[in-house]
DNA sequence: CCAATTGTTCAAGAACTTTTGAACTAAGGA
DNA sequence: TCCTTAGTTCAAAAGTTCTTGAACAATTGG
């Protein structure tokens, strides 16, 4: 079972700065960004919104051509799609990450890779 | 008569990426740096948007730090906060207007600089 | 098989944003 | 002074987006 994602031509400018411009998914792409190439679980989210709400901005996310999931048994393996993004509009993804300042908010979580919950 | 702007840093990355992700203000925001130095009035956008509606938008962008308005007699002429924009985000607006692609969905309209309606 | 875990979907409500027209202000020119 | 031009403000309507809880589905482990 796979989810739907647009291809990379068709991300839209517009949309993916409409998407960004939540605070709260902003801050999940900060995070992502910051654990760039470890593909995180949903539930690694849980502090910056209730699980239905993550859900639906997760969906967002994915919509809007920001993030890949990937289900994996139980688990959604969530990853930013910078290869993507950088084809697409280059500098773009960077400049936002970098002017979103350093640190996640967001704990760092124990851990061996492959973040899967403990 | 002056109108209230933000501060350099009062400028918000969620705010002015949610300003930014609504087509119209993206066309404003995209003719306005083709035409980088030239202060425009309103009425330059008109194409875009009725009368009211530019109104909103572009008291959106100025509230939000993306744009400057000065009163000039009857007029408002604005112009894109860029130095502000580049010292608190570097690099975003420059891909950001990269991003949005070459040429500005605005008619040329003729001229000696300093646009005030013909 | 049963239970727990992970995450989704649905429907409703709250909260915003956008668009509109009518009425307005303020400056400038005849 | 009166008219025009440039743009605003207000209030209502329309449309979106966000948040919530309850109910559901799929996978894994005992």
């Amino acid at each position: 079972m796979t989810l739907p994602h647009p291809n990379t031509d068709q991300i839209s400018l517009p949309i993916v700065l409409g998407v960004l411009g939540d605070p709260t998914r902003l801050a999940i792409v900060r995070y992502l960004a910051s654990k760039e190439g470890v593909p995180l679980s949903c539930s690694r989210f849980l502090d910056l919104a209730s699980k239905t709400n993550l859900s639906y901005h997760l969906a967002k996310l994915r919509e809007a051509g920001v993030t890949r999931a990937e289900v994996v048994g139980t688990n959604r393996m969530i990853t930013l799609r910078r290869a993507d993004l950088d084809a697409r509009f280059p500098g773009l993804l960077d400049s936002v990450i970098a002017a979103a300042g350093g640190d996640p908010a967001l704990p760092a979580v124990g851990g061996h890779d492959l973040e899967v919950p403990a």
